[in-house]
DNA sequence: CCTTGTATG
DNA sequence: CATAAAAGG
C-alpha cells in the first residue's frame, strides 16, 4: 500500500490510538542555550529541489504514531459566524419521497493546520454530516494535529511524499467495512490524495484532482494518465457497487460552472483537454449530482481564487462535485453549495441520500 | 563599487529622486484570466542554493530606480504606543559641559518591510535624530517601499545579492560630503553589510556585522576575515578623522552584556573568538561609548530573541554599539538604548555629541 | 492572495 | 518566534 494512512479515534473502539501531546518545553533558543541539538551540517543548496523529503518514521504495524514535532494548534479567529444563518437541515427528499438518512460534506480546507486556527471544526460540528471529507491538508499524516480531533468522529488521514502538498482525509461517525488508501497504481498514490470508504449500499471516494498547473505542465498528466486510471478505477467500483466521488475534482464541466469561461479556455480547470476528460467519466455511468438536480443554476461555484477580491465578487468555480452512480438518482434528496462558509478559498458541499 | 545603492531624497536638491506610485492593477489571476504574464518555466530545482538571483536591474548613473515590482506597504499596527512615556530630548553634557548638537540613532529593524507595517518611521519621527542608521532590512534595493521615504530626511539604502538577506541603510538630514558603500573588499561587499557617511568632523560607520550562524559554520569567516579587514578599515578612517561606528555588531562583549553567559560560550554573539575579536578592535583606539559610560550598569541589552519570551523577561543580549574613536571622549554627551521601543528583536540606540 | 517548507537570524 | 523568498494553488 504505498501511500502512508493513519487513524486516529475518538470513541472507544478496537484500535484506538491516543495521539500523544506534546510536553511544554519549547525547543531551546540557539541564542539562549549553550548545546543546541546537532543537527548535520548542509550545504546551502542541497535541498534537492521542492518537497521531497519525509523528517519523521510514520506509524508502524499497529498504526501507531512515531512521529516527534507536532504542530501545536491555537484558534485564533472563528468562521463560524459565516454560518450562523444557514439551515443545515435536510428538507428535500428523494423522487419517491424518502427523506435523507445520510449526509456527506465535502471540503477543500486549503491547509488543515490554517483551517483548524480558523477553527474549521466548528463547521463539521454545524453541519453534522455522517462522513466529511477533506482535501488539500498540506499537512503529513503524522504531523496532524491533535486538535483536528472531533468527537463523535473517527478520522482517516493520508499524505503524499511531498511535504506540504496535496493531502485528505476522512471523518466518520459508522465504521465503514473498509478503508482503501490510493486507487492502487504506484506512479499516482505517491500524492495522497484518494481515500475510498467502503460502506454497505455505495463506496464513497475522496479525491483531490491534480491541477494542471499555471502554464498547464502537468496538463497531460492529469488528463491522459490521472484520469484515464482513476476513471478505470471507479468504474471497477462501480460494476461492485453504486460510488458517491465526492472532492475536488479541478474542472469546471461547462461555461455555466465559472463565472469568466471566454477568458479561461487555457486556464488549468477549464481546458477542453480537462471538460472533455470530465465528460467522459460521467459517459461511463455517473451524474453531476448538483447539475443534475440545478440545470440551469448559474452563478453556482464552490471556488473562488484568493486574487482580486473574487468572492466578494462571486467569480469562481465550481470545482467540486458529488458525482453519483447513475443508479443512485432514486437515492438523491439534495446536493448543497454551502457558498457562504468562509475559512478556504472553497466552500463545502453537502450530499443528503436516503439510502 | 561592488554592493548597489540607490539614493532618494525627499527635500528639494540635486539629484532629487521621485519614486514611482506602482499603478492600482493588481496581477491578473491565472484562474480569472487567459493570457497569464508569461514566465520563463524553470525546472522544479533550478534554485541553485538559495537567494542567489536578483530579481531587477536598479540603478544605473544617476541613481534612477528601474525596478519593477514594489510592495505596496499597508501599516497594520503601530508601535507608537511603545515609546508614548519616552522623552526624546537630550540631556546629558560632555565632561566641559557642552550640549548635545548631534544625535545619532540605530536600530536593526529585522526586516524593513514588516517594520513599516508596525510604523516603524513613527519611531524616527519621534526620535527625531540628525541620522537614523538601519540594520537588516531584508529588502532589495529596487524594493524598498515608497513607504519608507520620511519627512525631512534623504535615505540611502544598500543591499547584498542575496535576496532578504542583510541589508543596510541610513537616513540624514544634513548631506554628508562623501557616502560610500562597502569597504571596498569584494568578497565582503557582496552582502550589503556597512555604509559610510562622511561628515566634516569624523566617520559615521553603519554596519551590519555577520551573525556566526547556529552551528558557527561561520565564525572563521567573521573572526578571521571579516573582524579582521573591517578593523583595518576603521582604522585607515580613523587615520584621517575621527569615527563613529554605530550598529548590529552581533557580539555580546563581556559577560555583563547578556543574560545568559555561562549557557551561551559556543553560540553566535558570544564566543571567545568573537569577543576578542571585538576587544582587538577596541585596542586600536575605540571605546564602547555605552560601557564607557556606563561601567556597571546590568541588564542592558538592545537584543532579545523571539522565543520563550525573552523579551518580557528581559533575557537578553547587548549586540548594537556606537564605538567612538577614542579622542571623541569629549564630545560625548550620551549613549542610550531604548530598550522599551518595539518593532523587532532588537531595539534602537541612540547617541547625542557635541561635535 | 494564501499556505506551505526552508533558510536565516 | 519572525522575517523573507519560492513553489504551489
Amino acid at each position: 500500500m504505498p501511500p502512508k494512512g493513519s487513524k486516529s479515534k475518538k470513541p472507544a473502539d478496537e484500535g484506538t490510538v491516543k495521539v500523544d501531546k506534546k510536553k511544554e518545553d519549547p525547543q531551546p533558543s540557539a541564542a539562549e542555550t549553550a548545546e543546541a541539538p546537532k543537527e548535520e551540517k548542509k550545504p546551502a543548496s542541497s535541498r534537492g529541489g521542492w518537497g521531497r523529503k519525509k523528517k519523521l518514521a510514520t506509524d508502524s504495524a499497529n498504526g501507531e504514531e512515531t512521529g516527534e514535532p507536532k504542530a501545536k494548534i491555537k484558534v485564533k479567529s472563528s468562521i463560524s459566524e459565516s454560518f450562523a444563518d444557514i439551515d443545515f437541515s435536510a428538507r428535500a427528499k428523494t423522487p419517491d419521497g424518502r427523506e435523507s438518512n445520510f449526509k456527506i460534506a465535502s471540503w477543500n480546507v486549503n491547509g488543515l493546520r490554517a483551517w483548524l486556527e480558523k477553527d474549521g471544526v466548528s463547521y463539521i460540528k454545524a453541519e453534522n454530516p455522517d462522513v466529511m471529507c477533506i482535501q488539500e491538508t498540506k499537512c503529513n499524516v503524522s504531523l496532524i494535529p491533535a486538535e483536528a480531533e472531533v468527537d463523535g468522529y473517527t478520522s482517516h488521514w493520508l499524505s503524499g511524499d511531498a511535504e506540504g502538498y496535496s493531502g485528505v482525509g476522512i471523518y466518520y461517525k459508522t465504521k465503514p467495512i473498509k478503508i482503501t488508501d490510493g486507487i492502487g497504481i504506484e506512479k499516482h498514490d505517491n500524492e495522497g490524495r484518494v481515500i475510498t470508504a467502503e460502506y454497505e449500499k455505495f463506496y464513497l471516494v475522496n479525491v483531490y484532482v491534480p491541477n494542471s498547473g499555471r502554464d498547464l505542465p502537468r496538463l497531460d498528466y492529469r488528463t491522459k494518465e490521472w484520469d484515464v486510471d482513476f476513471r478505470k478505477y471507479l468504474k471497477s467500483l462501480d460494476e461492485k457497487k453504486p460510488v458517491v466521488l465526492c472532492g475536488d475534482l479541478n474542472v469546471a464541466h461547462h461555461e455555466i460552472d465559472l463565472r469568466n469561461p471566454k477568458g479561461n479556455k487555457r486556464t488549468a480547470g477549464f481546458t477542453i483537454e480537462e471538460r472533455e476528460s470530465f465528460t467522459a467519466t460521467l459517459r461511463e455511468g455517473f451524474i453531476d449530482s448538483f447539475r443534475y438536480l440545478y440545470p440551469h443554476t448559474e452563478n453556482a461555484f464552490t471556488f473562488w481564487t484568493f486574487m482580486m477580491n473574487a468572492r466578494s465578487k462571486n467569480a469562481g468555480w465550481r470545482l467540486d462535485y458529488f458525482v453519483l452512480s447513475e443508479r443512485l438518482k432514486e437515492n438523491l434528496c439534495d446536493s448543497i453549495i454551502r457558498s457562504k462558509v468562509m475559512g478556504s478559498d472553497h466552500c463545502p458541499i453537502v450530499l443528503e441520500l436516503a439510502i
